[in-house]
DNA sequence: TTGGCGATTGGCT
DNA sequence: GCCAATCGCCAAT
């Protein structure tokens, strides 16, 4: 889809999410974000795509973060909805989450995987691959293609800075749901959301149907 | 102060 | 498909 050469055209129609508009609820919100475009500013250019994979971690979760109650790391879950909660995962991967529910509740939204579709070399760069698939499926993977990382922890995604989600007007395509990946704790529930059939979806294929 | 444990990934069988 | 790497967090010592 996206060639190199339609990158402008592609940025200007695009504006960034009012938080007036954004979902309180966390799981309205982790199906909201599906279709959105989530959009990384840097130095050497503009970098991102279109969200296709989320995960919600919602009040009371016991798999969520916020389970335990607010700490140094998870305070940003606690911020009012639209903020990034940023954290290192299995020492090596940095997660990508949004805040949501009211001021001083927290739960938060797991984006687990976008569509490039901005700044294509940018991403093969840091993730030192040029298979257009593997640069942004998954959330450790993302992350390190948008060059997201802890300083980027509390930071306001509903206003144009360094990273920030928008929108195209866009449909996102068929909006599938299923049991959340990687976890130990309350698998069973429905909370992820993905585009059915989006061959940049994360995942193992019987939970992408 | 310490030890067990991940909301993952990539390499190897 | 299996599994080790890797390190910050946090509950318990």
């Amino acid at each position: 889809m996206s060639e190199r050469g339609d990158v402008d055209t592609t940025i200007a129609r695009r504006r960034v999410l009012d938080r007036a508009e954004i979902p309180v609820d966390t799981a309205q919100l982790a199906h909201f974000l599906i279709g959105k475009m989530l959009v990384r500013v840097l130095a050497e250019g503009v970098a991102g795509g279109r969200i296709v994979e989320t995960e919600a971690y919602g009040i009371g979760d016991p798999a969520g973060h916020a389970y335990r109650g607010i700490t140094r790391r998870n305070r940003a879950l606690f911020l009012e909805r639209g903020h990034a909660y940023v954290y290192l995962a299995y020492g090596s991967s940095f997660m990508l989450n949004v805040s949501s529910e009211t001021p001083g509740v927290g739960a938060g939204v797991l984006i687990r995987a976008i569509e490039p579709a901005n700044g294509i070399t940018i991403m093969e760069r840091n993730r030192g691959t040029e298979r257009l698939r593997d640069l942004a499926r998954g959330p450790g993977r993302l992350s390190a293609a948008l060059e997201i990382d802890r300083r980027l922890d509390g930071s306001d995604l509903c206003r144009a800075g360094p990273l920030w989600l928008g929108s195209d007007g866009r449909a996102s395509g068929e909006i599938g749901q299923s049991k959340r990946i990687g976890l130990t704790h309350a698998a069973d529930r429905l909370l992820r959301f993905y585009v059915r059939g989006n061959r940049f979806v994360s995942g193992p294929q019987a939970l992408n149907r």
